[in-house]
RNA sequence: GGAGGGGUGGCAGAGCGGUCAAAUGCAACGGACUGUAAAUCCGUCGACUAUGGUCUACGAAGGUUCGAAUCCUUCCCCCUCCA
């Protein structure tokens, strides 16, 4: 169905990976010739440790490497320490605040722990490896910089990247330090392609100013042609950005989110969202998705209990994702307190405001407060009013339920 | 350096001496309906509370006033135009 050559971009398109690539063709025609004769393309994705994890929202391309690497290429992890110092401008307003050099450390950490589920890391021909930007740039000199880098960019082009325009247009700030960005992560591509023969990057389509960056400056530079491949920015249908839940992030990290949360995200993604999720954010093959994607009704519900149970086990782990199942369907479908659900200690004539307060669901009395009046507030799925003490007549096999709405649920033991 | 405009709740954005814990929209949360979905409808949305109130908040610090998000002074930050 597909008029391309590689497996690569078969599949990408198959599975709805693909949004744009600097040269189709000739993209193609190179993992293809690769694939041919055996030997690893070389790619590479980049992420600024702008925060100690990545989440939902950013793995999309993560999956897209995942897949480059099981089809016998070779990915490369590139941890921006360098570009954190600088700050993207894309998509945002306003100037990144300084990042201590510790939480730089602490960022850079996490972000390598997040990376290494997606992809298989080592020694090997197609295993990953990380590398951090800031290795190269720690001691560049600026005139030799500006003399090395600097001559093949125009400020003409520079004004045309839409990270740019759009803060222009916007009328708000751009530092020069911002400013500089898109030359950084134009070196990257270089230094990688000098490195390790590194051909292409491939990244989320927000990534294509600072892409075409590199492959120019490559063209010019270094006379070569370097790829850019961008993925979607997956939207759910009511066209919002993937990952948040409750207005949180979704974190990969297991200290930042409980596995048990993860899972609960993609198994309330919306009917119209799940075939689009399954392709992207599970390894399962293309016709069980099919089949899967036609279930209409009450039924779809098993697809997504496949997606979150797939989607987590690719993240957490196998045991923890049936874990995170068996918890999930103790409290939706037997209405029972499983085990990971949020805990906390029982003292015997707790309020019943104060036990909300210390399991984190509510944020003050007040608003628990208002939830009781709103019958929000159950114990052992009864509803409570404010007053309520807790006590050891509540225990039903040793432990206690309390839900806040019909989602969030805890343990009290 | 000069001239003008502006900094308000998670975001956007009104208010410009009392009736302001601050309109409206978005987001979020609870309820109804359901399928742990979507849409819709109703409600909530600073903190503490003996529910009567008390406290903290409209960039920061002072001041005027019975009373300030609103007026004055100084400072900080941002935008636009001129040099």
């Amino acid at each position: 169905m597909s008029h391309f050559k590689s497996q690569f971009f078969n599949l990408m398109v198959e599975r709805g990976f693909y949004k744009s690539c600097t040269n189709e063709d000739g993209f193609d025609t190179y993992l293809y010739e690769c694939e041919k004769s055996g030997t690893p393309a070389v790619g590479y994705l980049g992420s600024d440790p702008t925060g100690d994890s990545l989440h939902v929202g950013h793995l999309v391309p993560l999956m897209m490497m995942r897949w480059f690497q099981k089809l016998g290429n070779q990915p490369i992890l590139l941890v921006g320490g360098a570009t954190a110092r600088i700050g993207d401008p894309s998509g945002k307003d306003k100037l990144r605040p300084f990042l201590s050099e510790e939480q730089l450390q602490h960022n850079v950490d996490g972000l390598r722990h997040s990376f290494g589920k997606f992809v298989k890391m080592g020694n090997g021909k197609t295993d990953s490896f990380f590398v951090d930007n800031w290795d190269w740039f720690q001691n560049i000199n600026y005139l030799n910089f500006l003399r090395d880098v600097g001559t093949y960019y125009t400020v003409n082009r520079m004004l045309t990247l839409d990270s740019v325009k759009s803060r222009l247009e916007r009328e708000q700030p751009m530092s020069f330090l911002e400013f500089n960005y898109q030359l950084l992560q134009g070196y990257d591509f270089c230094e990688l392609y000098t490195k390790y023969g590194c051909r292409c990057q491939l990244a989320g389509d927000d990534q294509w100013g600072n892409i075409t960056s590199g492959t120019e400056l490559g063209r010019r530079r270094n006379n070569v042609e370097l790829f850019g491949f961008t993925t979607p920015i997956i939207t759910d249908s009511s066209g919002k950005k993937m990952g948040k839940s409750e207005g949180n992030a979704v974190w990969i990290n297991e200290d930042k989110l409980p596995t048990y949360n993860y899972y609960q995200y993609f198994r309330n993604i919306g009917d119209a969202d799940v075939e689009k999720c399954l392709k992207i954010y599970t390894d399962l093959p293309i016709d069980e998705i099919n089949r899967l994607a036609a279930l209409k009704d009450q039924e779809i519900n098993e697809a997504k209990k496949i997606l979150a149970f797939e989607a987590t086990k690719i993240c957490r782990g196998e045991a923890e994702a049936k874990q995170a199942q068996e918890t999930a369907i103790a409290v939706f479908e037997q209405g029972l307190a499983g085990g990971e659900l949020p805990q906390i200690a029982f003292v015997d004539g707790m309020s019943i405001l104060d036990a909300f307060l210390e399991i984190g669901f509510v944020e003050s009395k007040g608003e628990a407060r208002r939830l009781a009046k709103q019958s929000g507030l159950k114990v052992n799925d009864v509803v409570v009013d404010e007053n309520y003490k807790l006590t050891a007549a509540d225990k039903v096999d040793g432990k206690i339920k309390i839900s806040q709405g019909k989602k969030k649920h805890g343990i009290i033991a």
